[in-house]
DNA sequence: CGTTTCGTTGATAGTACTCAAGTGGTGTGG
DNA sequence: CCACACCACTTGAGTACTATCAACGAAACG
């Protein structure tokens, strides 16, 4: 089959997901061994459940957030307004109170079962302060995520549904996907409200979209949250911004 | 007159863009004094005209550029998609090309008569790696432009076009705002296509809701770019997102 | 097995986009 | 000084897309 082979060298030339296991939501943070052993001293493992909410107020001591395992994300709601998945946080992400606007309702939420250092803002700052190595490895995560934030704007802002949604399924395809014989398979952390509100669509019109890719033969739905994604090549010519996404969230060599 | 009084008590608690003189665009960058000093050693003095495109090529070594006078922004211009202008940059921020996504058409361009400070990435890292200083420093500069980075997001994603532009006009006037009898006073170096691909609105929709705006009394336009805003508090409320704007935007004590 | 919740789908309305015509200002050349 | 072309902006009519509301169906939970 042909078609088949097409689909597996695009998945090898571009960065593709190709994790042999199915260990994608517990897929490790980078590397261990460097810049972490330092962090990990001054810093509290905190194990979060779905849904549940890390303080990110800064009455407190602000905290800083690095992320180990699972997702996370910022979530705004203003009381009139629809609620907001502002952005998504990955493994080797920083998260701190400064990053984000202080719009109304926000929050830092655990999507899935997720595993997180914490340390103290002056504790992560000195750390930063006392090794130019670890400040140099914070700017270029802070970077990293600067630009997925901006790309994220830019998706919503000129996508259509069917593009946004095309996006995030290569988004998540390429961060949490694993290589099955029937493509590639993804357990997404993200409820259909989720998707919506991290799209900037009413779940009605994504349900519509999810319709829509189900008989292109773009998706299949396997139930409790596990789907499958048959034709990666396929899905990457349905976003106009594929290739920029692989550039930001392949797992990178370095 | 009670309405004069309350606008302009509203302005006086709310951090408004109480600028005395009308220096508006020339506003200089933060206090110069501190870490400033270091960077200027390394630093080319690039002066650039309205419209004039910044390298941005990762292709040289990377270049970063720290504004010091003007206004920037990001724009991406994919073939068959519209221009969309992505981000704006103020003095004091800094500007590098792993912060922007690589999307098709990227470009760093001069919206007014701008001056930056561009220096080699390498450079860069280096003056960071000495002073812890300079180190903090571009971390909470980095900080805040993630942060608004978002918001812009934000805005984009969840608010109708009406919201959008008063919630420019805000942010503009808190930048670029000098207080005038009639009003805040601004000089506006976006082009109406700037602040359409800005809020990824469409040209034509934008000259609706500037009319509407002209309509309702919140908007006067002088020509050549010149813009006040007669009613500043009617202005915030008008955009769900007035008191983040403040808090990004505005002056600040530091 | 009923209840609740979530997802799907249809009908309708709202908002912004597209295309096109018209208006006003600006610069140039007769 | 006027005529003309040019450009940016405005405005109207029609279209496309998404949101909203409501009804239905399916899965999860007690």
């Amino acid at each position: 089959m042909p078609g088949e082979f097409a689909v597996m060298s695009t998945l090898l030339q571009n960065a593709a997901p190709a994790v042999s296991q199915h260990q994608s939501s517990q897929r490790s943070a980078p590397k261990a061994g460097e810049p972490e052993a330092a962090l990990r001293e001054h810093a509290t493992a905190v194990r979060a459940r779905r849904r549940q909410r890390l303080a990110l107020d800064n009455a407190q001591a602000d905290a800083v957030y690095i992320v180990r395992s699972g997702l996370l994300g910022i979530e705004a709601a203003s009381p009139g307004k629809h609620r907001q998945l502002l952005e998504l946080f990955y493994p080797g992400d920083i998260i701190r109170r400064s990053l984000v606007p202080d719009l109304p309702g926000i929050t830092l939420t655990a999507l899935n079962v997720t595993e997180v250092w914490r340390l103290p803002g002056r504790s992560f700052d000195a750390l930063l302060a006392a090794s130019p190595e670890q400040s140099a490895h914070a700017h270029r995560r802070l970077a990293d995520q600067h630009a997925r934030a901006t790309l994220h704007a830019s998706i919503i802002g000129a996508l259509n549904g069917d593009e946004r949604f095309a996006s995030l399924l290569v988004e998540l395809g390429l961060r949490l996907g694993a290589a099955v014989p029937a493509g590639i398979s993804i357990d997404v952390p993200l409820s259909r409200t989720d998707i919506a509100d991290y799209l900037a669509l009413n779940p009605d019109t994504l349900s519509r979209i999810t319709s829509r890719f189900k008989a292109r033969g773009l998706l299949m739905h396997l139930g409790g949250g596990h789907t499958v994604l048959p034709a990666w090549d396929a899905l990457l010519g349905a976003s106009p911004v594929a290739t920029t996404l692989q550039a930001l969230h392949a797992p990178r060599p370095a």
